[in-house]
DNA sequence: ACTACTCCCTGCCAGC
DNA sequence: TGCTGGCAGGGAGTAG
């Protein structure tokens, strides 16, 4: 499910309930995630509080003070719910029912208040892509996780020149070269194929067929990046605005329906205006790639 | 250096 | 009603 703009409304919703919090007791129900997690990670981080929540990428950023983060990506299936302690005050008792897959509840954080009240945040990951490491702040650029990253979607770095240098000579299709980390950072499989529909691309288009004999964009690059940008800037905008109501719910954050104009929707028909094509699919690198044939050239 | 493919894990759904 | 195969929003590792 989570890609830059699911984490970052991930981010944004657990934020009230984390920052400024003591983080009491970290328990964890299995030694790993996809990966083992860190060694000590409990005895490190216990008896911190949290500063802040960040994110970068798709990885959210559990900011503790003295300097370090716990490190949290939510791989495909990985969410966080909330519980709080319940309004009557009775110590220990949480309102939240319990999610039927509590068997996937991997990392459960407790928190205490400044006024003393208490909550737990859980870490669900049915399939378990997702990990969670820690790393010092100042040398978070140094990470593997963060090493050779590219720019944020949203971000100033982000411009046709920018990505004109990463696509040039490039033979590789635009959509697993979107895909790329290290070309953007935080783009998964929907908003690639939302982007490219966006800009009437094709997603099997080598990604050099966007870049000039001098190395400048052609227009239809400086309509990808504008869809790039508009598409996850909008997608963190939906997030945002249904986050309330997600909260209220059933606690649990990261899962909210979007409408995607191609994103699983094959055969039904093309959404841009005048287009009479219908949605097609096809597997590029081992994933569905959704387009319109007739629109996106 | 690029690019493509496989695999990690569990749940779900369509089709038999 | 069960079973089975295919597929899922990520990314690391490996092999050409």
């Amino acid at each position: 499910m989570p890609e830059l703009p699911e984490v970052e409304t991930v981010k944004r919703g657990l934020a009230p309930s984390m920052e400024g919090r003591l983080l009491t007791r970290l328990e964890l129900r299995r030694p790993d995630l996809r990966f083992p997690l860190p060694a000590d990670f409990a005895a490190r981080v216990e008896g911190r509080r949290i500063v802040s929540l960040s994110r970068r990428a798709k990885y959210l950023l559990i900011d503790l003070e003295d300097g370090l983060s716990i490190l949290s990506h939510l791989g495909m299936s990985g969410s966080y719910r909330i519980e709080r302690q319940d309004e009557t005050g009775l110590p220990g008792q949480f309102h939240m029912a319990r999610s039927r897959d509590e068997k996937h509840d991997h990392v459960i954080f407790h928190l205490d208040g400044p006024d003393g009240d208490s909550a737990r945040i859980i870490y669900n990951d049915p399939r378990r892509f997702g990990f969670m490491d820690l790393v010092e702040r100042r040398n978070m650029d140094q990470h593997a996780a963060f090493a050779g990253l590219g720019p944020e979607p949203v971000g100033n770095a982000l411009d046709a020149d920018y990505l004109a240098s990463r696509f040039k000579g490039k033979a590789q299709p635009l959509k697993s070269t979107l895909l790329d980390q290290r070309v953007i950072a935080g783009l998964g499989n929907i908003y690639v194929c939302e982007a490219l529909w966006r800009a009437h691309l094709s997603p099997a288009k080598p990604a050099g067929a966007l870049v000039s004999a001098e190395g400048r964009p052609v227009t239809a690059l400086e309509d990808l990046t504008f869809a790039i940008r508009t598409v996850i800037a909008e997608a963190i905008e939906a997030g945002g605005s249904s986050l309330r109501d997600h909260i209220q719910a059933d606690g649990s954050l990261g899962y909210f329906q979007h409408s995607f104009n191609v994103y699983d929707r094959e055969d039904e028909p093309c959404r841009t205006p005048g287009c009479h094509g219908t949605v097609q699919r096809m597997t590029q690198a081992g994933r569905s790639t959704f387009y319109c044939s007739v629109c996106q050239v």
